[in-house]
DNA sequence: CTTGATACG
DNA sequence: CGTAGCAAG
């Protein structure tokens, strides 16, 4: 797929109908001439409409929140108003940058009525990494890690066990500067993930959420010549996702749904990349075939700040 | 002297006149009961009248900055005012915590007129110390450090020679938690700071002004009971101060101006101790005898924010 | 409590 | 550019 073929979202204000699923049609902001640095997925208009009572349904968010205190001491943040908004049946957190001492206080007075809430923090680098899944349901079971002692010990991954499906909260180690942690990534990360999620799902569905540290497609990155050997966007990471993820049945949510739509979950602060949308799509919503059938909405809230990613969301029908 | 013998300066609205020197009346604030972290050196009452057009004198000002890029990114600071309000000809400057390579573009713009700065940085640790001495007047020489390089790698020291004195900013190590830098200051770096600055004064008097890191007596520290074993307050430090300089001939010249006045310089962030006055007095003006007599006024800046010190100045009658 | 250097992203 | 831990005061 070249560049120019994309189907490029502007935030200017020409609407147009366009027909993006079988079942529902719905407006989305388009633009007939793509141009570098416009790209803008729009939340409002690229959702379906909205869910009804009578329809069961669960609703999963995620968030790369870059510490979970700062976010929290922001004045212009508010936990209540997200929870409002969203409505919300589960919450995953990456890159919470939470030690081990500060979880206890911060879980009492994070959400009300999200009592089930499972933490895990890096031990080998303090402050560092760190993900965690607030749940308003209680799940069977919790798993920390992926039970390999030797991947661990940075508070990468927590696992639940709900009725229909185990929820996986991801955080995918960085290759780094010098891309100097990209063999560890490629060679032990993706592959004993995705051998862990293969085992789960011999017993149930699996859907895996979070900062996966991965610009699938030139499509999924605002500048892919000149990314080619950036932490995320090398051949190295992106065949690595195809096959350890893709190719073995876990279905790109947000891309089935928009194929030739771009949507970025993460802009870095080094160049002001938010104000003229210099984006990537790190963050996923994966799901066993099974499951992914199930899905009614895999969507992004660009407009949420507090954090160099934003939050993204799956409805899934019960 | 006993702690309750104190004149203690507060700021409250009872106005007394009291005669402190011997030419010159003026009004200061006092109390007769006084209150522990009460205290306060009013700048406005007790400093002598203004000098005027037809009295030569040379206005010499002091500030441990607690790093400066951070002084000059705040919005409440400004150097243009505090030149337009004070009309210092030299400022020196402790704890810059500037690296070598900050210093050529600060110094261009710091301050319009005073053309002569003289800077020095610690080279052992990074954005650690650092003094400072910018002049309107040029300086006939200037010697950084202490001519003795175990003392000289923290960039603790600058002396320029003016016409009529050589002028010192030192910013003396600080004992430190637990102590640990307590012998290294005492045995060494005071001895060595008092030997030199007696050498200079074969040839003129010497003026040494900055952080000296002491409180010399109980007046000079909020809590002195509470503090004997800190870090400023110890005997050793004090005894050290009164052996190395003032019994070889340096006059403290605020304490020579104000017997009984309570005058801070320092009030730790930690405590949040300017609001309440729990502060110390460690800035000084220590000048040879044959020069103190041409001090004018020794006073303090206390309502100057932006550091946890504030600037202290000396005006000298030539 | 605040500065600055450093690691990491 | 920003978060976090650290050393230092």
């Amino acid at each position: 797929k070249k560049a120019s073929s994309k189907t490029t979202m502007c935030n200017i204000k020409a609407h147009v109908k366009v027909d993006l699923s079988e079942d529902e049609p719905w407006t989305v902001l388009t633009h007939k001439k793509p141009q570098k640095g416009w790209a803008a997925y729009d939340p409002k208009t690229m959702r379906p409409p909205p869910i009804t009572a009578d329809m069961p349904h669960v609703k999963l968010m995620s968030w790369n929140v870059n510490g979970l205190r700062a976010l929290l001491k922001l004045e212009s943040f508010s936990a209540l108003e997200l929870v409002q908004r969203e409505n919300f049946d589960v919450l995953c957190l990456q890159e919470t940058k939470l030690q081990e001492k500060d979880v206890h206080s911060i879980r009492q007075t994070l959400l009300e009525g999200y009592d089930n809430s499972y933490w895990t923090c890096s031990v080998s680098k303090l402050g560092y990494s760190g993900t965690a899944i607030i749940s308003r349901i209680k799940p069977h079971s919790v798993r920390y890690g992926l039970g390999i002692s030797d991947h661990d010990s940075e508070g990468r991954l927590v696992t639940v066990e709900f009725d229909n499906f185990y929820l996986l909260c991801g955080y995918v180690p960085n290759s780094g500067d010098g891309l100097r942690r990209l063999s560890y990534r490629i060679t032990q990360w993706d592959p004993s993930l995705s051998n862990y999620m293969k085992d789960l799902e011999q017993s149930k569905p699996v859907i895996l959420t979070g900062d996966l540290n991965c610009a699938h497609q030139e499509i999924d990155i605002w500048n892919p010549a000149g990314n080619r050997r950036s932490a995320g966007f090398t051949d190295e990471e992106r065949q690595s996702f195809q096959t350890n993820f893709l190719d073995r049945g876990f279905v790109d949510t947000f891309r089935k749904q928009h194929p030739d739509v771009v949507g970025y979950t993460y802009w870095g602060y080094r160049h002001g990349g938010r104000k003229t949308n210099k984006g990537w799509r790190l963050d996923y919503f994966l799901a066993s075939e099974s499951i992914a059938k199930q899905v009614y909405d895999s969507y992004i809230l660009p407009d949420v700040a507090g954090s160099d990613h934003s939050p993204i969301g799956l409805i899934l029908k019960l």
